[in-house]
DNA sequence: TACTTCTTTATAATCATTATAATTAGTTTA
DNA sequence: TAAACTAATTATAATGATTATAAAGAAGTA
């Protein structure tokens, strides 16, 4: 299942150019495999057992080759650092207010709310952002203490 | 019209045991007067005409406390500064990815998506956010250059 | 008026992200 | 396979938004 997904990023890579290197692997199985989104730090930290020497510049900049191309978006709320998303399929986030926890669901597209933007502002509309934000269940029985 | 906001404005945050000061003032009206989603250094510089001592810090100080106060959203994009918006009647935003534009539409609020995301997740939800992205007319027709 | 508390100011600190320059390593082609 | 070309990585410094701190000032109150 999700070697699949590696297998159609590494290829969706080298058809646009761009080298497949043992961090780029790395980066992306681990996106891949994370149930988390994770922050660039966090990414570093998860593969400094694997590669020692990797700087945190070549997260960064491998994150933005993959957002270039279309594999990864870029999470960003109001707090420090931005969290990083494999693409997969449609889905929206639920994130927790208490914890941070990010869940996703499965919801149809938004082409209504876009057509409807589009016709009232008369942009050229291409893609939208939503997340729901609320309580998990596991802080609202108390088992977490709020923020 | 805007100034009813303000006056609503400043009932509301002294009944939550805030001080009204000059520079509270000044930036709350700036806030509802702009059409613009100012960031914290554009507030900033277009208040120190008027306030040639007032610190940055005051800046983010209040916006935080308008932000607890719920009078004002903070807006987070992939870019480097939030932005900052009054917040009135339910409307939601649409992003010019050209020349990075902020202009509001007005749409009936998503409950339908907030109760299946509920239901999907369990969470308890209580808010959503919502963002399209495109061109605005001015970029479509090349009058600005891409970014 | 004096007191208490909140707010502002000025400045320094923090921290995520990006830029730079030198080195290293993929990839291509002979 | 090896040389050559180019992109990627590394280490480090720089940037820039935001926050923390401490001292000075102002608002509200007795």
């Amino acid at each position: 299942m999700s070697e699949v997904y590696l297998k159609d990023a590494l290829v969706t890579l080298k058809e646009s150019g761009v080298r497949i290197t043992p961090q780029r692997h790395a980066i992306l199985e681990f996106l891949i495999s994370s149930e988390t989104h994770p922050t660039a730090d966090e990414i570093y930290r998860a593969l400094e057992a694997d590669f020692p020497n990797m700087s945190v510049a070549t997260v960064y900049n491998n994150l933005r080759v993959f957002r270039n191309a279309g594999l990864v978006k870029e999470l960003t709320y109001g707090d420090s650092s931005s969290r990083f998303d494999f693409v997969t399929h449609d889905h929206y986030h639920i994130i927790c207010n208490h914890c941070g926890k990010i869940v996703d669901f499965h919801h149809p597209g938004l082409e209504e709310v876009e057509h409807l933007a589009s016709h009232v502002t008369g942009f050229e509309v291409n893609s939208h952002r939503l997340e729901v934000y609320g309580t998990c269940p596991e802080c609202a029985t108390g088992a977490n203490k709020a923020k």
